[in-house]
DNA sequence: ATCATTTCTTAAACCAGCTTAATTTTTTTT
DNA sequence: AAAAAAAATTAAGCTGGTTTAAGAAATGAT
């Protein structure tokens, strides 16, 4: 049904085909264009969403009223803003598909009762959040050691699927940068 | 026993007295002066550290080679670098106490055995692991949207029990600030 | 108490990356 | 295929925060 989320999940623990079919009472699948959005600012973010196809960035507006990225998500990556999710308040942030998107819902009670039935999910959800709490560590490390444009080149490098596609000012703001500098960093590596 | 580690580990899952007396077996307790190191670059990253009284940081050296400081724990915070531990890959990070304290210590295998027979810890600590994610995120947050200037004063603001207890200048280590320029603003307070 | 070490302050010169503003290129819509 | 909208580029001027270098103050050890 969703091989990307059952695939996913079977790396980090075992799940036999009856607990596939119990799990699935719990997803709700979306499909999605390009640009809707799955949370907005003033929302209580009610749902974890998983990337079956596409691509998801989450963004909030700041002082200047720019959109700030602070997250992209593409194929088999967990998106929510976790304070909302986890505590019921209102989110400050935007979730928005940049492409055309699959994605899977799980909500608030869903995600409560999944874990209460299923402990393999509350064990591979326990490893999946040890791993981001690992990328968010190396990230911040990249963060204090690295010059502005050292981290551009560094994030090309290492992730070239996304300036495939996502759009160069968006990973400007999800960098940190302004689009400017980073159009002048490119003319400067050519 | 460890009365902070126990309540804490209460607030989020139910653990009986038999929950209690076999969590101890996997649990070595480490009582250390000030400045006394748990962890060194290069080594692997081989316990998850719970403070039940004290105090510790983390850094890393830089290429200026300054103790650049990423994290600090007090009581009833856990430090680790999640790379390293998950993936017993050599660590590029020292944890060392600032104060005298008492710290828990779980290994590597501790940690896995306890999970398999304990299913609450296993809960225990998806729940931590997603708090702390949401903590990241609000501090990436935070970074994103305020100048130097204003993160400097909205974390004294936010933690003042860290100005009591940690010096100036690792204060500015963790907010990516030169010790000057902390200075300088807080001439500019008075 | 005294000495040694650690921590904090002051001030001037400097620069990485931003702002502003205009133009060009690419993509999307009709 | 043309028009409109979105994205990327260029360039000059500017600023928040760093660097460098000393000296002063606070803390810890004996």
């Amino acid at each position: 049904m969703y091989p990307n989320f059952i695939s996913h999940i079977r790396k980090y623990v075992e799940l036999d085909d009856h607990s596939v079919a119990r799990l699935n009472q719990y997803i709700s699948p979306l499909k999605l264009k390009r640009k809707e959005f799955l949370l907005k600012e003033g929302q209580i973010c009610q749902s974890i969403y998983f990337v079956e196809k596409g691509c998801l960035r989450m963004y909030f507006i700041d002082d200047k009223l720019n959109e700030q990225i602070t997250q992209f998500a593409l194929e088999h990556w967990w998106m929510v803003d976790h304070f909302s999710f986890q505590d019921n308040k209102p989110s400050s942030y935007f979730i928005q598909t940049i492409e055309k998107s699959e994605i899977l819902a799980i909500n608030t009670s869903s995600f409560e009762s999944m874990l209460r039935e299923l402990p393999q999910m509350e064990r591979y959800f326990r490893i999946i959040m040890q791993r981001a709490l690992a990328a968010a560590q190396l990230r911040n490390k990249y963060m204090y050691e690295m010059s502005k444009e050292e981290f551009y080149q560094h994030f090309s490098t290492s992730f070239p699927e996304f300036a495939q596609r996502v759009p160069q000012y968006m990973i400007a703001s999800y960098l940190g940068l302004t689009p400017q500098y980073v159009s002048e960093l490119r003319k400067k590596k050519l």
